[in-house]
DNA sequence: CAGTACTCTGCGAAATGATT
DNA sequence: AATCATTTCGCAGAGTACTG
């Protein structure tokens, strides 16, 4: 504890400062305690590296929130995880129910404010996992959770790092709310294109040996230098969430997929939804992929045509129908063969893609602007949270 | 006894290894 | 090269022990 803080600053216990509310779990075995109306978290639902989360895939009845130890997290409050992956960590954005992997955390008015705790608790979050422990999986406990000594900056200097860390948590929300619109615009034109309008005379091929689109083959060119090296677990629905550098010589054995010009990906494992793209516009080189891909070359007519089916439910329930083998349930190049797909005519596909086009562009730079201004994010948090670099607080 | 903290069990995701 | 099998480890949920 020898540490210097900054001026001003103090040395506080966690739970001096915030009250940790407890999730629970409804009785799974009582019907009418699930399928309700309130969003009830796991930990899956958050562990994307995004602030606000808004939704839960499982739901609670009142019901069922009432009779369990559950509680209510208002929007606004923080939810962390305690067991399992420790310090996975988002802001909610409506009102929800959760399980017991997580604490809910609420800051105690006066003191501080949530918005600050949810970075000051990002960035200390090596320090929940280094005070975790457990035999079957890691655990920080409640206990442990309030005895963390962190360092609290005055009030009106708490406002100003937290103010300068959410504009650019609020602008790469925006971002991503923004290409989740774009992506629903592009999923109900290809509908009212393809499905309901689509003509009696559109033949159905193969969707993975056609003019259209044919299956990619691992194997990869020697390259000198680094690639990002990009496994299923690196990607998350259509974003790229992490990747490791590679050499050609240095490589796991499954890099061997090589993304091309105009080539759609995804993940080849049951159950899973893990998509990519590569356009003109896309940096083939830069990348080398996991074989748990599969990949379709498409075409400039073909393209937004393939990654808009892919993108669809539909795809996802026919790849799951046609997944084979007992452990490791993947599909197979002959079950991507059997799935079929209209051919429309060329002149429809050349309207589509003239809309599709610049969305899918604008889709792409939101996302590289995401990129960039989390980098800045996650650079400058460290900074501010020490007091290594000072932001200038209005009186 | 009730609420909470910790432990146990089983399953699934993904990496690695083996075989065709 | 492609597919199938095994291994490792993360995670959810249930079970159980502890505490006041």
């Amino acid at each position: 504890m020898s540490e210097k803080i900054p001026e001003g600053w103090k040395r506080v216990k966690l739970g001096e400062v915030i009250e940790i509310i407890t999730g629970g779990t409804p009785k799974t075995s009582v019907p009418e305690y699930w399928n309700g109306d309130i969003p009830w978290l796991s930990i899956t639902d958050f562990n994307n590296g995004r602030k606000y989360c808004y939704n839960a895939e499982k739901k609670i009845t009142e019901k069922g929130l009432k009779e369990s130890t559950t509680n209510i997290l208002k929007k606004g409050q923080i939810i962390i995880s305690a067991r399992g992956t420790v310090g996975v960590i988002s802001m909610l954005g409506r009102d929800m129910a959760f399980n017991q992997s997580c604490y809910g955390i609420n800051a105690k008015a006066g003191l501080t404010f949530n918005d600050f705790i949810y970075y000051l608790l990002k960035f200390n979050i090596p320090h929940f996992i280094s005070n975790s422990y457990g035999a079957v999986f890691d655990t920080i406990t409640k206990q442990t959770f309030e005895q963390i000594i962190i360092k609290l900056p005055p009030l009106p200097e708490q406002k100003a790092i937290a103010s300068v860390l959410s504009s650019l948590d609020d602008k790469i929300d925006l971002l991503h709310r923004q290409n989740q619109t774009l992506e629903k615009m592009a999923e109900t034109l290809f509908r009212k294109w393809f499905i309901e309008d689509a003509k009696d005379d559109w033949e159905e091929v193969s969707l993975g040996n056609s003019e259209l689109s044919t299956i990619i083959n691992s194997g990869i060119d020697k390259f000198e230098g680094e690639k990002i090296y990009l496994a299923t677990g690196d990607v998350q629905d259509t974003n790229i969430t992490g990747g490791i550098k590679i050499t050609y010589e240095n490589r796991p054995s499954r890099a061997n997929m090589q993304p091309v010009k105009f080539s759609v990906w995804f993940a080849k494992k049951g159950g899973v939804r893990k998509l990519l793209m590569f356009d003109d516009y896309s940096d083939i080189n830069k990348y080398i992929l996991s074989t748990g891909f599969s990949g379709l070359k498409t075409n400039e007519l073909s393209h937004y045509y393939i990654w808009c089916f892919i993108l669809t439910k539909e795809f996802q329930e026919i790849k799951d129908s046609f997944v084979s083998g007992s452990v490791q349930p993947d599909i197979t190049n002959e079950g991507i063969k059997q799935i079929t797909i209209l051919r429309p005519d060329d002149q429809t596909l050349i309207n589509f893609n003239k809309i599709m086009k610049p969305l899918f562009y604008k889709c792409q730079q939101n996302k590289l602007q995401i990129r960039t201004l989390e980098n800045l994010r996650d650079t400058l948090l460290p900074k501010l949270m020490s007091g290594e670099v000072r932001v200038k607080c209005e009186v």
